[in-house]
RNA sequence: CGGGAUGUAGCGCAGUCCGGUUAGCGCGCUUCGUUCGGGACGAAGAGGCCGGGAGUUCAAAUCUCCCCAUCCCGACCA
């Protein structure tokens, strides 16, 4: 492609509204542009190399077995309604009307969308196992887009949903697509960290997220350094137990304690530590108040709490609620009710073992001290609600656990019968008996992905793109000045077409310096330089990597054959 | 949803507090000339409803009110 044709509108200065480096560089190599928030328009740079990105995925999936289909983006509410996420997407998902009043929604996943297409065409145990796939637009109406393309409304996703007659058949499913994640995100270029996680909105069991390293990522890791364990904060555990108290229990009395909320002024009102209170919030789940205990030196991870709960979603009560529920203003609450109040209380698993603990009167200034479980209140409701956090131990080998943020690019999960329940999809096996077919469900961020190869691809002059993924693999800049070393260019770059090399040349009429400033921000892999000796003797090119100082010196016949090695080199190494 | 910040030429910004000729600067863009292996120089140009609306005033980019958009932070306190 010449540039002089091409339209790759580079900029010298960071927009104001970038913050990410991917995002920055994503604008000033022109790759994208903001249309309006969430909301990008690729242009032909930056959609060549989604273009790339796509078409190793969609290599990779059709390597595995798996089966590309193309779904409607606008879903019928019916679909939604059959399943009940309807009601449970929440504003999200963007709902509109035709003229005739029916609705849609502007769909931001597709299980029931497939789900029904499956069961539309399969019909017996001989069709399965199956797994689908489609390349597709997904629309979510994000409390907050951010940071370019990494959150937007609108993104391209892949999305697999796979369909096995029984849990065996699941597992080897779900194998499958481990492997094949694994493999799309090397060939890619990507370093990614297979982590535990939790399996979201779409309801399952087992789950891997696929994690790239990175100070500007939404997700908190957690990891071992001995055994290798790996999870997302979402879902991590880990060894906790509060050590032995060799006391005797105390009784329980009331001490006034006016204006003494926090556990950090409980600390120092008390002097003693932060483990012996038992911190007491109220959330709503699903609408309905819920008390949620944990040691004062733990923070609730409301995640774990929500599926605990088997809510659709907690939040913290709000300041009148509180007061209603426990009859207290805020921070005093406490698991030991007031009379004739009546809340459902889950505790950590660790509260128990508190011996002579503190925790709110549920009275305006007042706190109980010589607090002890089962003596003072009982525990029905118990589960692992707790935020693990870097220096807690390893849920496995005790060593302790350290915290990094990373960019979910993937996402792994078996989701059971949800939907092929709800959607009553069946099968005929081999004995003519009905069963419901079970299934997994498997996504990638494709914008995502690539935002997060530049985060982790650049240096300060732009970006350095891995070969598989490169909108080219040549940028030919030649620095003519007449109409014959133009000529003599020109045939270069023709040489390199001919050959079949994707490549950039940069035939406009503009400076050297500016020629290299853009080949370094746009950051193909080999540039390759048309200068005065080349010009002079027309055999000598020189040929620079954008990862690498050195510059070599290739005489004209070669250099065909020179960069043609180069690329299929480094395409072998990201496949291996 | 709450808090904060910002909207002035394609991009990055100054001017706004303290109202007053024709609204500036850098980059980019157009034409000509010279240069040209690390973002060249000179000359001449084009390009603005100063985010929108309503008000105050002889006079508004500038003051007041309302709206809209964009970006950041928080959705963590018992």
């Amino acid at each position: 492609m010449r540039m002089s044709r091409y339209l790759v509108p580079t900029l010298k200065e960071d927009p104001a509204d970038a913050v990410i480096t991917s995002h920055k560089l994503m604008i000033r190599a022109g790759l994208i542009r903001k249309e309006s928030a969430g909301m990008y328009i690729y242009l032909p740079l930056g959609l060549r190399v989604l273009q790339k990105i796509i078409t190793i995925i969609r290599e990779e999936m059709n390597k595995s077995g798996a089966l590309e289909f193309l779904m409607p983006e606008l879903t019928n509410a019916d679909l939604w309604k059959e399943s009940g996420r309807w009601h449970t997407m929440g504003p999200e998902m963007i709902r509109i009307k035709d003229r005739n009043g029916l609705e849609y929604a502007l769909a931001p996943t597709h299980e029931e969308a497939f789900t029904n297409a499956i069961r539309m065409i399969v019909t017996s145990y001989r069709d399965l196992p199956v797994n689908a796939y489609q390349i597709n637009t997904k629309f979510r109406d994000e409390i907050r887009p951010r940071f370019g393309v990494m959150r937007s409304k609108e993104f391209i996703m892949k999305d697999a949903y796979s369909f096995d007659i029984d849990e065996v058949g699941l597992e080897r499913s779900y194998q499958t697509m481990r492997q094949t994640y694994r493999n799309i995100f090397k060939r890619c270029g990507l370093e990614t960290i297979p982590v535990e996680a939790d399996t979201g909105s779409m309801g399952g069991s087992d789950s891997e997220e696929f994690m790239v390293a990175s100070e500007v990522g939404e997700e908190v890791l957690l990891l071992c350094d001995a055994c290798g364990y790996k999870s997302n904060q979402e879902r991590a555990t880990c060894q906790y137990e509060l050590s032995p108290q060799n006391e005797n229990a105390e009784a329980l009395s009331i001490v006034d304690t006016p204006n003494v909320r926090t556990i950090d002024e409980l600390v120092q009102f008390f002097g003693c530590s932060a483990h012996k209170f038992l911190k007491s919030l109220i959330y709503l789940a699903d609408g309905n108040p819920v008390m949620a205990v944990v040691p004062g030196d733990r923070d609730i991870n409301e995640v774990k709490l929500k599926n605990a709960l088997g809510a659709v979603e907690v939040a913290l009560a709000p300041d009148t609620v509180v007061e209603e529920v426990t009859g207290a203003p805020v921070g005093f609450a406490g698991p030991i009710l007031r009379e004739g109040k009546t809340i459902r209380i889950i505790f950590d698993t660790q509260v128990k073992h508190i011996v002579n603990g503190i925790t709110g009167a549920n009275e305006k200034d007042k706190h109980y001290k010589g607090v002890n479980p089962s003596r003072d209140f009982v525990i029905k409701d118990e589960a692992d609600i707790t935020r693990v956090v870097a220096g807690d131990k390893c849920p496995h080998c005790g060593y302790p656990l350290k915290e990094k943020k990373g960019i979910e690019v993937g996402h792994i999960f078996k989701l059971g019968y949800k939907y092929t329940k709800s959607m009553n999809v069946t099968v005929l096996d081999q004995n003519g008996k009905a069963i419901t077919p079970i299934m997994g469900c498997y996504g990638i961020g494709v914008n995502r992905t690539m935002a997060a190869v530049i985060e982790q691809h650049h240096d300060q002059r732009g970006i350095i793109w891995p070969m598989s993924v490169a909108p080219f693999h040549v940028h030919c800049v030649s620095l003519a000045k007449n109409e014959a070393e133009e000529a003599m260019a020109d045939e270069v770059y023709s040489m390199l077409l001919k050959a079949g090399i994707e490549v950039l040349y940069d035939d406009r009429k503009a400076s050297p310096g500016f020629k290299f400033g853009d080949a370094d921000l746009i950051g193909i892999p080999i540039r390759i330089t048309l200068g005065k000796a080349f010009f002079g003797d027309s055999s000598s090119i020189e040929v620079k990597l954008r990862n690498q100082d050195e510059k070599v010196i290739i005489a004209k016949d070669s250099i065909i054959t020179y960069c043609q090695n180069l690329i299929a080199e480094s395409l072998k190494t990201l496949e291996s």
